[in-house]
DNA sequence: GCCAACGTTGGC
DNA sequence: GCCAACGTTGGC
């Protein structure tokens, strides 16, 4: 199993909109890098979903439950999203000046490539995560 | 509001 | 195929 994070404008959609609809079609990515990363989700993969904006902070997770398909609000036919339904909150919202400020998550594409906006997560700072953000343990898929 | 980083477009 | 110009994202 993967992880990955998916960025997210809480103006544009939030994570309580997530947490109300329980289940959406993560749509609106226009970037090939993020779709190679879209395509190799399987489902059962676990997501962090990241807001953008005022909040810069982890807010909660989110587990893939059907893989790629087109993207119902591309008109060209040549986007993608993949469905996902929340899983938990973070107790503790991981900002991004923790996830800078701490050595093993400095390194994350968050970090370095902010600008995409569904990216890969390594197993390291998956757990790290999860536990700056008060979970005791990591969700199961 | 500004600007750096990055991606895309289009002329050559 | 290169690269300048432009647009967008997102942190500060």
């Amino acid at each position: 199993m993967n992880h990955w994070l998916v960025k997210s404008e809480p103006e544009t959609y939030s994570w309580s909109d997530l947490v109300r609809d329980k289940r959406t079609d993560w749509t609106g990515v226009r970037n090939y890098a993020a779709r190679l990363h879209l395509r190799a989700m399987q489902v059962g993969d676990l997501v962090f979903v990241y807001h953008s904006g005022d909040d810069k902070s982890v807010v909660g997770i989110v587990k893939v439950v059907n893989e790629a398909h087109a993207d119902s609000t591309d008109d060209t036919g040549q986007w993608e999203c993949v469905d996902v339904a929340a899983v938990t909150d973070l107790p503790k919202p991981v900002t991004l000046a923790e996830i800078k400020a701490n050595p093993k998550l400095a390194g994350m594409v968050l970090v370095r490539n902010s600008r995409l906006s569904v990216q890969p997560v390594s197993p390291t700072e998956w757990s790290m995560i999860c536990k700056l953000g008060g979970l005791a343990k990591p969700p199961q898929a």
